[in-house]
DNA sequence: TGCTGCACTGCAATCGATTACATAAAGGTT
DNA sequence: AACCTTTATGTAATCGATTGCAGTGCAGCA
């Protein structure tokens, strides 16, 4: 037979005080007599008792998490930024509920589920792709819980959100590039739909036009941040008659499809092509050849995101909109070389 | 002003019912004649009623959720057996709650917090190595809710478990590299207390014998399955007056790590040695050289161990101990070459 | 007609903790 | 001594949904 679980009247009455004492006791432990406290804790101790959650969210009308929309669950390079975002909630006992929106596009019914202040009392969300009518019951701010996006953000509408400094990257790893000699440079961007792919892509017009040079359209390849969307890419860039001595990806993952792919048909990065890459994930540093690359502080963003958002839940202000915008570094590795053409 | 949430009483008045009826007409709508359960959902739909689900948990004695106990969230390994156990769950209208167990070996108490009725139905461990304080309570039965453990688990107590067939898959790597004429074969495990590094070794050493090879010690590394641990056992390897012509690495990530850094002293894989990694995490079939790796369905382990807990939560029997293998496929890639000695 | 059974629906208790308000005791002031 | 503060504790209402039990009405049957 299961004994089951003590309450908070199971702990007044071990204790000798009534149940309002020993709530105070343990939430607002500096409004209760020290001796009266001492006991209390005693007895919660001795009694095994744990407040019940379910109860003190109804009462304190809140739900004690946060849900996190992540775009893909199944992408490694959002692990970190959950970290992060963990890190920052396991410190004032939040919990995380982590939601993968691959079904939203489709079925938005299932998120919209999510939207409610019942059953969250913030979301973060990493991805900026959200279909309009799940935003449009976001930003109407009736009953919705505050949102901020993180890493991606989506221009309509109108979110606080924190992101890398994606365009200053996209100039840093040009920059670099055409410090090393290369003129012919070739871009490999993200979905056409994607913020990052259009800070990006301004990046990279910016600092081209800076140096002079002019963006081929025929050096421009069209991928989706995929391994296999980077290898696509090599083949197209195989097929051309005057190929660009160096390729930008926006993301590593592309580069190494790329690179991967050119490697099976001999072609060697970075002594016949450079490559830069774009968010630095764990495995850059150990790719063969170690991938230069524009590094986004993950952790740090999935942290910002999280603190911001418990801000706003704390202080219950309906969220002024704020951008935060954290640095990135180029790191540079083996896969770009000076030009000798 | 915002206007506060509607609840199951505004409904009622809308719908010219009492709450009781409206609360079948929406959980258990077959008790309540067709006309009745129309005007309700009518009702419902035009309130905006969302049921709050602090209150119904806390009625019905549940909390809604489980949580999922991460080793290390930024590892990708994980992200994908995360999918699995998301998809499994959204099936069925159960929140995931993910935590980092980092900190669960000097703060067990913040784990602890979650084994716990009011926190959880039920727990999914990725985590073998949980502090044995935790794992008493967890099996202690009292008030601590079902926890299955899937890909680790652990030898401690008794628990249910499902997990890929890790000696088999070992087994496989071995007679791969026997078959390709490989007779010195070195090994990189994982960590020394780690379940997996166990039943990976105990694979080797069974197909070994098999084959009639003996495991030379100097042949034996130490790793702990990231990247940098392979690094450093091709540092070692290098000191070696004679070196294995093959390696199995006990995961995908130690053997990118190995290779890097041979490849940094000019020693090539395939060439000069055979690798073969553990997992297949996306990247392997994309790194230079591909690697040759033992497939685990990692999406498929979150899914059953998702599935067998929901059942535990659904028919709430204390749940007796089973054990899910599920099978393992050696992928051979360009890592591995015949011995030519 | 009277009785039984069934299908619906409503009443009100209940889940467990929090907190506004009331009360009591102790200390301070004139 | 009378009165006011301050501090500590208790009483009881409250959060919103669920559900055991009881009641109502109607069909079927003798």
């Amino acid at each position: 037979m299961e004994p089951k679980a003590p309450k908070i009247t199971d702990v007044a009455r071990l204790a000798g005080v009534s149940t309002a004492t020993v709530s105070r006791a343990l939430s607002k432990p500096e409004t209760v007599a020290e001796s009266t406290r001492n006991t209390v804790l005693a007895a919660a101790e001795k009694a095994g008792y744990r407040v019940n959650l379910s109860a003190r969210n109804l009462r304190r009308q809140r739900t004690g998490a946060i849900v996190v929309l992540v775009p893909n669950l199944g992408n490694p390079f959002f692990s970190e930024i959950l970290a992060g975002i963990e890190t920052a909630l396991s410190e004032v006992d939040i919990n995380m509920l982590v939601v993968d929106t691959r079904q939203a596009h489709t079925k938005p019914q299932l998120v919209l589920e999510y939207l409610h202040a019942t059953r969250a009392d913030g979301i973060i969300a990493l991805d900026g792709s959200l279909p309009d009518e799940i935003l449009s019951v976001a930003s109407s701010g009736t009953g919705a819980p505050p949102i901020i996006f993180a890493c991606e953000w989506t221009p309509k509408g109108e979110f606080s959100s924190v992101r890398a400094n994606n365009t200053h990257g996209a100039e840093l790893a040009i920059a670099h590039l055409a410090g090393l000699g290369h003129r012919r440079i070739g871009m490999l961007t993200g979905p056409q739909d994607n913020v990052l792919t259009h800070t990006r892509s301004a990046g990279v017009r910016l600092e081209m036009a800076r140096c002079g040079f002019a963006l081929d359209p025929s050096h421009l390849f069209s991928g989706d941040f995929t391994l296999e969307s980077g290898a696509r890419a090599a083949q197209e860039w195989l097929e051309l008659d005057q190929r660009p001595s160096a390729l930008f990806c926006q993301s590593d993952q592309m580069a190494f499809g790329f690179i991967s792919e050119l490697a099976r048909n001999d072609v060697s990065v970075p002594d016949d092509v450079s490559v830069v890459g774009f968010d630095d994930i764990d495995i850059a540093r150990r790719f063969i050849p170690a991938l230069t690359t524009v590094r986004q502080p993950r952790k740090k963003l999935g942290l910002c995101a999280a603190r911001m958002l418990i801000d706003h839940v704390r202080t219950n202000t309906s969220p002024a909109i704020e951008t935060t915008i954290l640095e990135v570094e180029l790191i540079v590795r083996d896969s770009t070389k000076a030009f000798a053409g």
